[in-house]
DNA sequence: AATCTTCTCAACCGCTGCTTT
DNA sequence: AAAAGCAGCGGTTGAGAAGAT
């Protein structure tokens, strides 16, 4: 393998031995980080930006490497599902395995597989476009979502959950200071689209159920119910699960214009956009 | 055994968006 | 507000490995 070429006089193509050690060496003194600094310091003859892809993908102690389980597999086909070749925020489900690793995967074996699913399709049930009313918590598997909000452009704001059974939950973040109630726009954009969390909470989706298996920042409300929200870079995550499924809810705050996409394990059900705004952190209260 | 074809996956590239100056 | 620097992402490449002929 490799293509070693000389472009301004660097090193590229596969990594040495060498190199391994010194860059792993370098980043156990010095931390990850300031990557344009690191060949310099380190004495590598590689640009930044490849020490940096070497490490992460490569070099980390926590990385697992080959011998993708079945679980991991069928985990890596649903979030495809879900969330497309965003392979960073899959690979955020998977401790361990790297974005390259997931992506690699995909492309040479599961997009396959996956077609191949596809045309024998025993699938789900079709989606259903009747209105479900969602603030009965006392309804089984329904949700409801009351959300306290003060504008678009304030990020604090309390999210009320009840989730019935198994258990009602309250979601409060930090500084709740000001306030303004828009779950009226949550709930009315969800009967825009016609669309019912319940109706997709059976679906059979058993790898998600205890999250603390996957997610490295999250808060379970039970073992078989509750919210979790997971934090990858500044992007965020809210997801929802029963002890029948679970909903997904993947709030991306990364833009400008904060976007709340709801998609609930059906490859083309599009996407919900409500607006939401943007939050650093959750507590559970 | 030799050659050809396909597959794998580490690494690179270009782009985007965020942060700092 | 603009420019520069930096980090991260997803698409693509291509050498080597594995399999087929």
């Amino acid at each position: 393998m490799g293509r070693r070429s000389s472009k301004e006089g660097l090193s590229k193509g596969p990594w040495t031995v060498m190199e391994d050690e010194i860059l792993t060496d370098y980043v156990k003194a010095h931390g990850e980080g300031k990557w344009g600094n690191v060949p310099k310091r380190a004495g590598l003859n590689r640009c930044g930006k490849s020490c940096r892809l070497r490490w992460l993908n490569y070099l980390r102690p926590d990385i697992k490497r080959g011998n993708i389980s079945p679980d991991e597999e069928d985990l890596i086909i649903r979030l495809h599902k879900l969330l497309g070749n965003r392979w960073a925020l899959i690979a955020g489900r998977l401790p361990g395995r790297t974005d390259n690793e997931i992506k690699n995967y995909w492309n040479t074996y599961l997009c396959k597989k996956s077609a191949q699913g596809n045309q024998s399709s025993t699938k789900r049930k079709p989606i259903s476009r009747k209105v479900t009313p969602i603030a009965n918590p006392t309804d089984h598997h329904q949700v409801s979502f009351t959300t306290n909000l003060q504008s678009v452009d304030e990020y604090h704001h309390t999210f009320n959950m009840s989730l019935a059974p198994p258990t009602t939950a309250t979601w409060v973040q930090h500084n709740a200071a000001k306030q303004k109630d828009i779950s009226s726009q949550f709930v009315k954009d969800f009967n825009a689209e016609n669309i019912s969390i319940s109706d997709y909470l059976d679906l059979d989706f058993p790898q998600l159920r205890d999250f603390d298996t996957y997610d490295t920042h999250n808060l379970n409300v039970s073992e078989k119910g509750g919210v979790i929200s997971t934090n990858i870079g500044h992007k965020s995550q809210l997801s929802i699960c029963s002890d029948k499924g679970q909903a997904f809810l993947v709030p991306d705050w990364s833009g400008d214009d904060p976007v709340l996409q709801t998609n609930l394990l059906e490859p083309d059900f599009g996407s919900l956009a409500s607006l939401m705004e943007s939050t650093d952190e959750w507590m559970y209260n």
